[in-house]
DNA sequence: CGTACGATTGAAGTGTGTCAACATTTGTGG
DNA sequence: CCACAAATGTTGACACACTTCAATCGTACG
């Protein structure tokens, strides 16, 4: 099911156009697509980093495993969002397509040389970097110092900020994926999101429990204590 | 209060040299020093961040508190070690001195007017922010996916290579410290240490357990699991 | 339409938290 | 420098939030 939003003159954050880069203004700079299908690599932690990726549809998990298969997602990356912005030569994360996805990839060593002569794109690459710092600290926080309850409230709160269309969630990732967001099990999430229910701070649509309406907002705002 | 910076070649992580500037080569900004007693706050979160700080002697806890008092330590901040250093007008942790500590602060405004017109020490602030990032991520895995004693050992590892000095870890930090840094209970930090103890890991100094001593790096190295 | 995958729910287990007692160290004032 | 008080650290017993294991259900998609 499409929504269609007819005209979209918002600024999203983290555009290519916030690097200060477009196809029209510099024309050295390539801006080509790619398309991964679900479930798929972009990147390899400790690979080489020689793009940089904006999602234009579909979304992304960025996660490190640990030597025996324990996860931890960073971030989910998605339309609009640009990621594998490491600084040093290789990727810190393994990079994998939620659903399918497309992306814009930019070669990174263009960008480095661009921002090594104008100023624009240098604060922006740091505006970008700091946005990531600062979602890493409040995620910081919440691993280490929430409750179940509270890390899936935030992480609904999270969730609608970033791609409620039509006031419902329809969340692109698994439960496992949540968890691993959440640093969680996939049972927790499940049964915390079962008590929100039944707390009637969210509904589904239908019968299908992946499309969430969020009936109390502020309520679950409560629910995640302010930081 | 001036201070002049005499002859300073050894280069440490994150000096002030990293960004380009000393007082030699950047006679505009001037490099302030304050000593703060143990316990007390450097600045506050959401206040506006007006400097920018390297520790001279002693130790910095930046922390983010939940409404209810549950807090966590985001990192600490070490001799040679720059902090304070926030994109947007206004700081997103508090920052208190562990122990007795000395800084040097720079003028935050004065460090970005120069950044816009030198390449270098725009390249070096990104820099800086990208280690902070990473330290952030590595500590995403470690809150929401290790175990204790894993915890535990990687915490002991990072101080060894941050502080050790003849080697025997004097921790500044309390395990009340500790156990916020690392999202666990002081007592359970504790158990942690007296673990490692009977495993022979590491030692005493005397009969007090402030000083650590790694006997065997090997095999704390192989407790916390590489990422 | 059936098979497979993901999500939910229940029951039982466990790692870490909580509460409490005691030990040790540090700080303070005489 | 000692004596005492206060703060910090250790250890034990018990509690509980979350995990683990398992069964069932629902939905998607060949």
């Amino acid at each position: 099911m499409f929504v269609r939003i007819t005209t979209d003159p918002a600024p999203r954050p983290h555009s290519l156009n916030d690097l200060g880069m477009t196809s029209d203004s510099n024309p050295m700079v390539s801006l080509n697509e790619f398309t991964y299908k679900k479930g798929n690599e972009i990147y390899g932690e400790k690979e080489p980093a020689e793009y940089i990726y904006q999602v234009k549809s579909g979304a992304v998990r960025s996660y490190k495993l640990l030597s025996d298969g324990r996860r931890q997602i960073g971030a989910f990356h998605l339309a609009g969002d640009i990621f594998g912005l490491e600084n040093g030569s290789s990727h810190r994360f393994t990079a994998e397509a939620v659903v399918d996805t497309t992306v814009r990839l930019i070669k990174r060593q263009s960008l480095e040389t661009v921002a090594e002569s104008d100023a624009v794109v240098a604060r922006n690459l740091l505006r970008m970097t700091t946005t990531n710092l600062q979602h890493a600290e409040d995620h910081m926080l919440l691993l280490g110092r929430k409750t179940s309850l509270e890390r899936v409230a935030a992480f609904l709160i999270e969730m609608d900020k970033r791609l409620t269309a039509a006031g419902v969630l329809a969340l692109p990732m698994s439960r496992r994926d949540i968890a691993d967001y959440l640093g969680l099990t996939l049972e927790t999430v499940s049964r915390a999101i079962s008590r929100l229910h039944e707390l009637g701070i969210l509904g589904f649509v239908g019968n299908t429990q992946r499309q969430i309406v969020l009936l109390d907002r502020q309520q679950l705002a409560n629910l995640d204590l302010q930081n």
